[in-house]
DNA sequence: TGACATAACAGACAAATGTCTGTTTTATGG
DNA sequence: CCATAAAACAGACATTTGTCTGTTATGTCA
């Protein structure tokens, strides 16, 4: 192979090696060697092994396919959790069966406690939660008052402010089109599913 | 080993793989053999080889490492884009030099099209973005009225929505307590760095 | 209880893979 | 031009890894 000026390659490689990881199978020496057409494995070695010298890749152990992104060390792993779009709320079982949707979230919780779910009503419009907005929610029977929540209100989901008055649950939207929700006033069975951590939206 | 009942021990198996993946790091037959504590690899291999029969797993090769989740062989791959946050922007430059912060994403784009950046003010509170928020931006130097755009006005960056009024370009907050920027009437560098195509927020 | 499908075990082999020692060739800066 | 560092090459070895053939043990269900 020819050779470039130091560094040149070593960097085309990392590009490589990058994209690999993130494309979930992080590249064998050997596979290095093959793309950039050196006649020997050492030379992808060397680059490779420099590469962790100089902090930009990090080696998990002496194993195949071990060279790992170093931010990804400190970082969350990626977690699937699934969407809950258009399933109507009051299963809510998602096990290993026919995979409908998964998003991809970093958080510090346990991927089965979470779920996520599109947003359907303008109810939370001063909350910065639009109409077609994905909220994350974590699992859980309690909340916070000033939290975030997910509820089960009849046989509807929807997304509130928690609040308590006088020892009672109280649901408030965050748009004055909109009327609290107070439950077991009006008897329609209420479960509280769990609290939003986090919200995105595509706007392409 | 103890013998499960049918299903139960491929059930760990997948998740044990599934995370693995998604961690970044598939594992071979024998880590599962090892994970597990079989005895023989090939009660390993009976159950991964099972799960891509059921279409739990795919695979790619005969590779080493070589299984992944089905979903992403039709998703998009996983990108790391860089957070602009608290560099003070103008140079915009992300090498592979010392990695501040990165975010992941899944767009249609090319990962170098794409940075981050956290909001600032609470000039698009209407458009449903707070403080706080993360704004996923692919660089493009024109928009589309409509668009919401992240612009460099002096030397500071900021978020608006994209307007043109007699053909020259307009910076229009959401929130009447902001006035719109008219770029060039008073003189102030302006440049348009891109457009927002996701919004963000954690609300933990 | 007995038949049957599944789970688990045993042992082995070829290829892939990480790693090593040493040599040759080339770019770079003074 | 020369000294030096870096790039690339050569060949090899011990493990790891995917894969295979065949056997034994256990759960399931009629």
């Amino acid at each position: 192979m020819a050779y470039t000026s130091p560094g040149e390659t070593r960097k085309k490689i990392y590009d490589f090696v990058r994209d690999r990881i993130l494309g979930g199978m992080p590249p064998t020496t050997r596979e290095v060697q093959r793309a950039f057409g050196f006649r020997a494995v050492q030379s992808a070695r060397q680059h490779l092994e420099r590469l962790v010298v100089d902090g930009k890749l990090a080696k998990t152990g002496g194993r195949s396919r071990s060279y790992r992104l170093p931010e990804f060390g400190k970082a969350r792993p990626p977690q699937l959790i699934a969407m809950l779009g258009r399933v109507q709320a009051g299963e809510l079982t998602e096990a290993m069966e026919d995979p409908p949707e998964y998003i991809m979230v970093q958080t510090r919780f346990d991927d089965d406690e979470l779920f996520a779910l599109a947003v359907e009503g303008e109810s939370m419009l001063h909350a910065g939660i639009l109409p077609g907005d994905i909220v994350i929610v974590r699992r859980q029977p309690t909340a916070t008052p000033g939290d975030i929540v997910v509820a089960l209100v009849g046989d509807e989901t929807t997304v509130k402010r928690y609040r308590e008055r006088d020892g009672r649950v109280e649901l408030h939207p965050e748009n004055e089109a909109f009327s609290p929700i107070i439950p077991r006033e009006d008897g329609a069975p209420f479960s509280l599913l769990g609290k939003v951590i986090e919200v995105r939206r595509s706007v392409e």
